[in-house]
DNA sequence: GATGAATGAGAATTCATTCAT
DNA sequence: CATGAATGAATTCTCATTCAT
């Protein structure tokens, strides 16, 4: 006689508001106290509801995860788009402009970072559940394609793109974690991040100079990162 | 004259026998299902023994964990120390030779990188128990030490070093997972992920050439790091 | 708005009924089987629910136990104020119905006080957990208080008053398993147990009469223990 | 091929030794934590011997307290039978020199007594296990006959001889943790006590005089106690 | 929609006891 | 004699989940 269990996509007015605000929580709690202690016992405190009102949103831990990652990438996504007038001329540049966007969403959504990356850590665990795996599998690859498109215009040092995707990716994991109290703090570490990686890709000038690309090349154009 | 459960210092020979086998379950359970998932239980049925008997050789799992971690640090330790002959003559060869160590001792010893730095982060967040962040504490602290040494003779670029170290951290923790199959991948992907960090921090020869410092630099002597 | 896990002060109806029924089962089983039986387990199959369901009720042991001393002396309160028309003439009609009424109450509730001095009797090895050690002391100090009062009045005999309620005190917690099976026994044996204590502390009107009290003394008045 | 498991009754001149050390050890940690904490870990680390020896000399838990019990309530009879020379005159003397014989008892010996408390509290929730019942009935048994007796010659009140017993008893074992700081204290507290007692039972001489029996009475002879 | 009540599974840990040495 | 090693049973407690209301 209760009502229909919800599909957990489409949904009334309230759903969505109440589903907002157990996401919230549960980031707040897996970024504050790790994954292990986000029991939907304290998630439901934090958020001032009962526990099993979780599952009637989310029908089972796993499933609210996805639907974390899900919100916290999706945000992700949308802060590192970037605005359309500052196209950039250059893969470094491009890559830069990425990356700083990415450290500005940091700072103003940390705890989103951290969680995520707290759950990815989990969840590769159990045989990496689907979804989620392919969440972040489809990042890196975006990442690889963006590297090995600059790479084939010269403007990347030739390196397993692969790989630098990786350590990026782990990196930016770790980001939230700098130290970074005041503004000013801030803004430095997150230029020395940046350049970290540009440098790390970078062509370098010296003795040995690939000669067979052209360093100049040509500007860039499609991109999809 | 007598003993009651041993106090995990002095140990007979069996004792520590046991103690090795039970921290080795422990390291494969913990790198292939995660921290999570490693509960007395599933460690004992890896190692073949009771449950039990974990709580009997290590007190808690406290204590279990601080065994796994001094474990696995001792023995990266050693690996990372080096041969007294190949003693390098700047610094860039220095971090290349350690971290050129560091991923082989990973080829052999992954799954201890995977299970430190998954135990590592359960820790972080319980409000990091005193033993075990330090020993975290002390390798970064050795590792921006090396890299400051190595700028203020100019052979480093200038990046914070506290923030070089930690990105270096997170990539070392994530090393074991990359792809590397036959034992030609791992060498490739070694020396490209090795080159990547070298490259990320060495000085740019480029065109606007920093003048300022000695780029030559005086030979490398003392450190360990 | 919400709730969780009760905070053990207000309840729902359902609540009271399942705490109730709870804290019989435990009084049942630490009367009948002593403290060191009253496991949840048995507690549990008792009351025929799950174990787990008294974790929901009571959080943890100690605070079941808070409850169930609690209620048990709230009963034995009650049931010692007296009414207010018996209202007595001279301490040792005072002390002798106090008496008469604790064993009258252990006639119908002997397993509450049987149980209630289990429990003490433990929490008392545990370094006295404050909460449960304060509300045995104030039975004591109200006692004491009491004596005493009669005392200056020269209506009981000088005896160190904390050494008399002392020794009541353990005589009440023993009076339950004092034989009685018919209701006439019942009666003579509580009669003679009164008796004894009212003998014990009155003042001897034998050959060497203390002449510096004034025996008849005036009549009790304030008081309430 | 390992000796013959010791009978527990006669026994080898080091094995007595290391009896009494355990029952010793056993005393104390039951006299200190209470029953429900004297487990075989906790007693072996006391005495500084393995848990496994106290099963090797009592091959069971309820054997060795059995020992324990056996050798406290010896030690204590021998305690209160007094000397021969000091016999005394009346009931109500000998009632009183038994009293303050206990007392100075455990002046020296009061872990003893809690522990026998303690313990007999403990198994008689076990539906009376035999042996230790037996005792306890063993001396309500003489008690009991050595009111009776008094009270035939006049010199003891008439009361329920087992209902005076069972006080008696509880305020035993209640007694060593009666306050008792230094030795004057102890003294004048060891007074009152057995004034308590040989005021609760002694004729009184007040106006309802019991005619009927002789309150001088014959001299005591025989006794038991 | 939301909650309280209830539960079974599983967590770490302690315990008395056995047995080979 | 004595011990260390080992274990199964039992302990309190937490968890995700279900269901009637």
């Amino acid at each position: 006689m209760h009502s229909v269990p919800p599909a957990e996509g489409r949904s009334s007015f309230i759903e969505q508001a109440r589903q907002a605000q157990i996401i919230r929580a549960t980031i707040d709690v897996v970024a504050e106290q790790g994954y292990g202690a986000a029991s939907f016992a304290r998630i439901a405190r934090r958020a001032s509801i009962s526990p099993a009102l979780i599952n009637y949103h989310f029908r089972t831990k796993d499933s609210l995860m996805r639907g974390v990652l899900a919100t916290i990438e999706q945000r992700l996504d949308a802060a590192m788009a970037g605005t359309e007038d500052d196209e950039p001329e250059t893969y470094p540049d491009a890559l830069e402009g990425m990356l700083r966007r990415f450290a500005e969403h940091c700072w103003t959504h940390g705890e989103e970072i951290t969680a995520m990356t707290e759950i990815r850590r989990e969840m590769r665990s159990e045989i990496l559940r689907e979804a989620v795996a392919q969440s972040h599998e489809r990042g890196m690859a975006e990442l690889v394609a963006f590297i090995r498109e600059g790479q084939s215009y010269g403007q990347f040092r030739d390196v397993d793109p692969a790989l630098f995707a990786s350590v990026l990716m782990s990196a930016m994991g770790e980001f939230p974690r700098l130290p970074g109290n005041s503004a000013e703090e801030r803004r430095r570490v997150a230029a020395d991040w940046v350049s970290l990686f540009v440098n790390a890709i970078s062509v370098t000038a010296g003795p040995g100079e690939d000669a067979d690309h052209d360093p100049a090349g040509p500007t860039r154009s499609g991109s999809g990162a």
